[in-house]
DNA sequence: TTTTGATCATGC
DNA sequence: GCATGATCAAAA
């Protein structure tokens, strides 16, 4: 029922997948995919965007492309509340720590990542059970020209604490749409930066993550 | 209640 | 270790 098991031609056909999901539970596709529903997302946090992969045919794995490379397309689940706010983050992708003077925004991997992005909101109040969670109607997104400058200015402002030495003084604060947070399996895990002098650090890794606050905006602008 | 920092699973 | 997929939960 619906599950698609090779990649979409083109975006009308993966808008036209997506929309045919829309209103269903996760219990209801899990259960025709064959796989078991956890309780919680506590130990499978990210399940419902592999689940959701599976039924649109992504190229799936764990390649750093998108997950619609032929077309040019990212898939991204979304929680949100009853609504149609987003309930948590979104990440993009892992920073770059070490090796990137004098990278541009124009070739940076988070304008790749959210060029054209197909947005799936999912019910994610706690209270829900998982298996009851449903899905709703799909956006595909591109950055506006306001949204675009906005995940820019963000960019180079948190490039700069990077690749001027300041990582270790990099807080979830800084930006206004886009910020950096930890991204690894705890906080113990530790990769190769660059320090005040130049010279090289161990630090903890970092990923690009949208504020609510943007992900909000694109969500009510498409609402209708 | 919201935000920031920490964490979980999996494949190679 | 780093890429994929994110949410949890302590702190503010």
């Amino acid at each position: 029922m619906f599950l698609s098991l090779t990649p979409p031609a083109n975006e009308i056909e993966l808008l036209y997948r997506a929309k045919k999901l829309a209103g269903l539970s996760l219990g209801e596709l899990a259960v025709h995919a064959n796989i078991v529903t956890p309780n919680n997302l506590k130990r499978d946090k990210g399940w419902i965007g592999l689940l959701l992969e599976k039924y649109l045919g992504a190229s799936a794995g764990n390649k750093p492309e998108q997950d619609f490379a032929t077309i040019g397309i990212e898939l991204k689940t979304i929680p949100v509340d009853n609504n149609g706010r987003s309930l948590e983050t979104t990440f993009v992708c892992t920073a770059p720590l070490t090796g990137k003077t004098g990278i541009t925004w124009e070739v940076s991997y988070v304008r790749y990542k959210l060029a054209r992005v197909l947005w799936i909101p999912v019910e994610g109040q706690r209270e829900i059970p998982v298996a009851q969670r449903h899905i709703g109607t799909p956006i595909l997104w591109s950055p506006s020209a306001q949204e675009a400058l906005q995940l820019q200015c963000d960019w180079e402002e948190l490039m700069d604490l990077i690749v001027l030495g300041n990582v270790k003084h990099i807080t979830a604060k800084y930006g206004k749409v886009l910020q950096l947070r930890p991204k690894a399996a705890n906080s113990l895990v530790l990769t190769t930066a660059i320090g005040k002098l130049g010279e090289p650090i161990r630090t903890m890794p970092l990923g690009f993550y949208l504020k609510k606050n943007f992900t909000n905006q694109l969500l009510a602008r498409n609402f209708y």
